[in-house]
DNA sequence: TTATTTTAAGACTTCAATATCTTAAAGATG
DNA sequence: CATCTTTAAGATATTGAAGTCTTAAAATAA
C-alpha cells in the first residue's frame, strides 16, 4: 500500500537528513542531500521549494548557498508536510472512490475505514519531523549500516 | 489517501452489487453493472475476468450470458480482492519506499506504519463481501437514494 | 567585471494506471 | 445455417505522477 507520494516521501526524508547533517545557521546544499538520498536533484528541489514558500525552510541563492530548517522541527509534523504536499483533503477519501465521504451518506465500507483513517491522522499529527530524527532509522535505500543506538 | 486502485474498488463496488441484484442461478450483465454503476465496461470486464480466472467468479458467454458469483461471498474477503488484485506485498510497503519494510533495518516510520498496516490488513480480512452488503452503504456516485434500512 | 555556484522556475519527457477501441470466441435464437 | 448477444483478449489512447532538461536569477569569488 502506497500511502503517500513519492513527493511527501523525499520531503520526510529530505528533512531528517537536514536534521541529522545540519551545522549551526548552515546552509545545506540540495545536490547533497539528492546524492546521499539518491533523490532526483531536480525534483527534490522543486519539492523543498514548496516547503520554502510555506514558511518551513529558508534558502540562500549562490556559491555558499544553500537550504535550511527555519521552523522549530518539533513544530514540523508529518501531517504538516502530508496537508502542504498532497492537500488539505488527504483523510476525506472514500476507501471505494466515492465523493463526500463523511459528508454524504456513507459507502458500506466507511465504518472500517474512517476509523482507520483517523487513526493513522492521530499519528500523523503526533509525529514531528524530530520524533523521526530521533528514532534513528534507515532513510536511505542501502541495507549496509545499522541503526546506531 | 487513496489506499486502493480504481481496479480493486470497482471489484468491490460491483461484487456488492451483484450481491443486491442477482436471483437464484442467474447470470449477471456486465453491461448492466458498468451502466449503473457508472463504470468502464471494458475496464469493468477485464477486472472481472481476472476474479473469474481465480475462482471467485463464473462467467458464461453468449445472449443469456454475464457472471454469477461461485464463491461463498462469506468467504470473499476484502482482503482477497486486494491480494489478487493488488499483488501480495499490498502490506509489505515501507511508508517512506524503501525496500525490505519488515526484513531489513526498519525506517524512523515503521514503528507507526507497522501497527497501522496490521490494523488495517485485520479490518480487511475480517470483512468479507457478504458484510459489506449487509452493512447496506451507497456504492454509487449518486447521492439521492438513502440506505434501505 | 567576469566566471562560477547554487536555488528558482518552467518546459519537456517518461512511465504506469486508467480508459477506450477493435476483434475474436462462445453461446442463443430463429 | 445466419444473425445477434455477450464475455475474452489484446491493441491503442489518455491521464497524472514522477523524473529530466533548460534557462533565469541571486549570490560568491577571482
Ligand atoms: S463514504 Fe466510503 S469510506 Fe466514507
Ligand atoms: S521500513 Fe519504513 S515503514 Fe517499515
Amino acid at each position: 500500500m502506497q500511502a503517500l507520494s513519492k513527493t511527501t516521501i523525499y520531503a520526510i526524508r529530505a528533512l531528517i537528513y537536514m536534521l541529522n547533517n545540519q551545522q549551526t545557521n548552515q546552509y545545506i546544499n540540495i545536490r547533497d542531500i539528492s546524492n546521499d538520498l539518491d533523490i532526483s536533484f531536480h525534483f527534490l528541489t522543486k519539492i523543498l521549494q514548496s516547503l520554502t514558500k510555506q514558511g518551513l525552510l529558508s534558502s540562500y541563492r549562490g556559491a555558499t548557498g544553500g537550504i535550511a530548517i527555519s521552523k522549530n522541527p518539533q513544530n514540523i509534523r508529518l501531517i504538516d508536510l502530508i496537508y502542504i504536499l498532497e492537500g488539505n483533503d488527504f483523510f476525506d477519501k472514500c476507501l471505494l472512490g466515492l465523493p463526500g465521504c463523511g459528508t454524504l451518506e456513507p459507502c458500506p465500507a466507511h465504518e472500517i475505514w474512517s476509523v482507520a483513517k483517523d487513526d493513522l491522522k492521530m499519528k500523523f499529527e503526533n509525529a514531528s519531523i524530530l520524533d523521526l530524527k530521533n528514532l534513528k532509522g534507515r532513510i536511505t535505500n542501502e541495507s549496509l549500516e545499522l541503526a546506531t543506538a
